[in-house]
RNA sequence: GCGCGGUUAGCUCAGUUGGUAGAGCAUCCCCUUGACGUGGGGAGGGUCACAGGUUCGAAUCCUGUAUCGCGCACCA
């Protein structure tokens, strides 16, 4: 080090003794560190669980499925806690004797992966994927996944994850492949996936199907219109979409309804905006009668309860967009117009012919496909489904896929942190309907369903029922046999093969070892906001197929918001890069300012200040350790004190004292992290490191080594330098960077790597 | 509309089974010639959103209200 000057006074160069090695003569450097750790671990093989030490080894599994992040993606905080957490529990049954895995992957994330290639490609050559063909399209998203994928590589040895790459899985390689295929035909010998053509959500921009749950609202102010569909109907409607109203089949009003009840079972034709329609008028409880007047004009093709109540009143269809939200019939000013357009020439239309009675503002919440942002269009389209309502033999009992996803957390058998979270997840299940699992994008599993010419989609056929299951259709893990076949040109919601990950990572549909040793894993982590998408299908999947849970316990983090407690969003431009802050910081104080004082479920503020202290704290513990190093020459670690909980024939009654209250605190922690209370241990670990054993214990020690007896002074050494082993243990999970630093310049320590030694209680 | 959370010091939040409120940051004062200035000691600051209730005792349990946020449903 530089020589110093203090207080005007130069100290000149500092010495250390010659036991401590030299790095300590400057601050804790993490940048010149973590790698070179990393680099390490890696090298000792201790990821993966088969080359643990025999105390693992007879130890019981741990195990954990990584939530493979997307391949579109970098790492934001979110990702960064998420790892953190992860990395924490990893680390702490590693540490307790247990044989453990953390099992690592990538998601391909369809819609998501495949929109961002097709943005980039447009942007850059201005061709779209029909330019280019499916094959071309797909080898493009591949090489742009492959890049991403090692990014995301990258990102996760910065943050310490000691997990287990040689396990590491995607979502679309060939074994998860295989996985997909096998669960699919088997939901589709079982009847619990169908075709079926109904109202789906269409996304126009996307150009596929999506799920009831890839869905977002916007409230948005909109014009509610009450028109007459003509002088001669006697019913006035309600409507915030006239365009759509060139499709209706029938008017509905409540059956109590005596303003109208001389009118139910009436016919009545006209022609509406230049297109023929014919209104059958039906009574229907669904029918609010309070709303507008009363009265509605039901649109089996572009509306979900519409098409609902045309089911139940036998209703025909008629479709009058498209899937490009044009229309289809009309008048000229109508017809191919967008329906945004073709709103304002039905609403002129409506004025003209004197047919408009009032026109309100409202505020009412559209529909907005999550990936894109496309105002979703309802429209009749046959589709994949997975019968959640359906009831099935399995194993021996009478159930539906619904009952044993309620039943998996109603029993116990899985426990959802923060509890709560378990009500929100038996109100979504309350409201499930059929899963579509079919999209129009090429990126992605493929329907493992063949065609015979001429039984290929087609979307003309008006009946909704289960369509799936005849001799030209063909439902298997390979292709049929035979000439004039072709396969179904769809891909699967990219939640399906998620669905399956804790145990399609594990080598399912094979019976491999590690199914045995691993499943069900123990923990999931992941983020609150997936719980439907990613934990309830994981739930589903297993417990249909495995009749086992996917894991027991699930621990639900929050959201990572900005220091004033805003989203992180691109259009705020407030992200924060974890590996800039980890070159700045270094990846222990980014973990340490993740995890403390941020409980299960909560969201959380990131903010720099708060990083930096954790930066300081560092730089605490590294200076703790050279005052102990040097001040301790010659010290042995006292095994006494790792195997006989503290007692230490060595250490004088006072000290003695003060390992028992050590040890009570490290007690303390110990049940803090086997109730997944990371954000107390860590805070605890951080205020005793720091304002006891520094401010208090290490102040007394240079009294003691300046005038204590012989004694004191030896039992002093004996306690500083045992204390100081434990609480490197302790604090490893959390900063494993920095105490595996450490633990390396410690004497006696025989080449032995922190992250395997024993957790101090 | 139904459901779920939050509301504690200027800011960010702890407070695990009820025992007359805690931490960090910020502010102010002081100290510090050898582990660390990325330091140490101290001070001020809260009728724990509000109103009722249970209790010997409530930030903690119950009921209601306000307010912010979230989920679901509705969305003609």
């Amino acid at each position: 080090m530089e020589n110093k000057a203090v207080n005007g006074v130069d100290r000149g160069p500092m010495k250390l003794p010659d036991n401590v090695s030299d790095k300590f003569l400057k601050p804790y450097d993490p940048a010149t560190t973590e790698d070179r750790i990393y680099a390490i671990w890696e090298k000792s093989g201790y990821f993966n669980p088969d080359n643990l030490p025999e105390r693992n080894k007879k130890g019981e599994p741990f195990s954990i499925v990584l939530p493979p992040p997307n391949v579109t993606g970098m790492l934001h905080m979110g990702s960064a806690l998420m790892l953190a957490i992860e990395d924490i529990m990893v680390r702490y049954a590693r540490m307790s004797g247990r044989r453990t895995l953390w099992l690592p992957g990538t998601d391909h994330a369809a819609i998501a992966t495949q929109s961002v290639v097709e943005k980039d490609i447009m942007k850059k050559e201005g061709k779209s994927r029909h330019d280019l063909g499916r094959e071309e399209l797909l080898r493009r998203i591949d090489a742009y996944a492959k890049q991403s994928h090692d990014t995301i590589v990258r990102q996760m040895r910065k943050m310490a994850c000691s997990i287990d790459w040689s396990r590491e899985a995607f979502t679309l390689d060939e074994k998860r492949n295989l996985a997909v295929k096998t669960a699919f035909k088997k939901m589709y010998d079982d009847g619990l996936i169908y075709r079926g053509y109904r109202v789906v959500n269409w996304d126009p921009k996307g150009q596929t199907t999506i799920s009831d749950d890839e869905i977002e609202y916007e409230t948005r102010k909109t014009k509610l219109y009450t028109f007459k569909y003509s002088k001669d109907i006697p019913i006035s409607i309600s409507t915030t979409r006239p365009e759509t109203k060139l499709g209706d089949t029938a008017i509905a009003v409540h059956p109590e309804d005596k303003r109208y009840s001389q009118y139910v079972g009436k016919e009545f034709k006209t022609v509406f905006a230049g297109q023929e329609i014919s209104l059958k008028v039906i009574a229907d409880i669904s029918v609010e009668p309070e709303f507008g007047t009363g009265a509605l004009g039901v649109t089996p093709a572009h509306s979900q309860i519409d098409w609902e109540m045309a089911q139940r009143h036998e209703l025909p269809l008629k479709q009058v967009i498209n899937e490009y939200a044009k229309m289809t019939v009309g008048k000229e000013g109508i017809k191919d117009k967008k329906v945004a357009e073709a709103r304002e020439a039905v609403v002129a239309w409506l004025r003209e012919n004197d047919l408009l009675e009032k026109e309100e503002d409202i505020e009412h919440n559209i529909s907005l496909a999550q990936r894109t942002g496309g105002v979703i269009e309802p429209l009749p389209k046959l589709q994949w489904f997975v019968a959640v309502n359906k009831e099935f033999e399995h194993f021996g009992e009478k159930v539906t896929l619904k009952t044993l996803m309620t039943e998996a957390v109603r029993s116990g058998d899985i426990k959802i942190l923060p509890d709560r979270f378990e009500k929100i997840y038996f109100n979504w299940i309350g409201n499930l309907r059929d899963w579509c699992i079919s999209r129009q994008i090429w990126y992605g599993h493929r329907v493992p369903v063949w065609y015979k010419d001429g039984d290929s989609k087609n979307n003309s056929s008006s009946n909704n029922n289960d369509s799936s299951r005849n001799e030209n259709i063909h439902c298997g893990i390979n292709p049929p046999t035979g000439d004039g076949w072709k396969q179904d040109e769809d891909t699967l919601d990219t939640w399906f093969s998620s669905g399956l990950w804790t145990f399609s990572t594990l080598g399912w549909p094979e019976k491999t070892e590690d199914m045995k040793l691993y499943h069900p894993t123990n923990v999931l982590e992941t983020g609150s906001d997936i719980i439907f998408f990613w934990v309830a299908r994981m739930i589903l999947m297993s417990t249909y197929l495995l009749n086992e849970v996917p894991f027991k316990t699930v621990y639900l983090h929050g959201l990572v918001r900005d220091a004033k407690g805003r989203k992180i969003s691109k259009s705020l431009g407030n992200n924060v890069d974890p590996l800039d802050m980890i070159a700045k910081y270094g990846a222990d104080a980014v973990r340490m300012s993740l995890i403390v004082g941020v409980g299960p479920g909560s969201d959380s503020k990131i903010g720099e200040d708060k990083i930096k202290a954790y930066k300081n704290f560092a730089n605490k513990v590294w200076n703790i350790a050279r005052f102990v190093l040097s001040s301790t020459d010659g010290a042995k670690f006292d095994p006494d004190v790792v195997n006989s909980g503290g007692k230490s024939s060595k250490m004088s009654a006072a000290d003695s004292e003060l390992m028992k209250i050590q040890n009570a605190l490290l007690a303390d922690i110990t049940t803090d992290m086997s109730n997944y209370r990371y954000y107390l241990a860590a805070e605890k670990l951080y205020h005793y490191i720091w304002h006891e054993f520094a401010d208090k214990i290490i102040e007394d020690s240079k009294k003691i080594f300046l005038s204590g007896t012989v004694e004191d002074i030896a039992s002093r050494k004996q306690f500083l330098f045992d204390s100081l082993s434990q609480l490197l243990r302790a604090l490893h999970p959390f900063m494993p960077f920095l105490t595996e630093e450490i633990w390396s310049e410690m004497p006696d320590q025989k080449g032995s790597l922190l992250m395997i030694l024993k957790w101090p209680v």
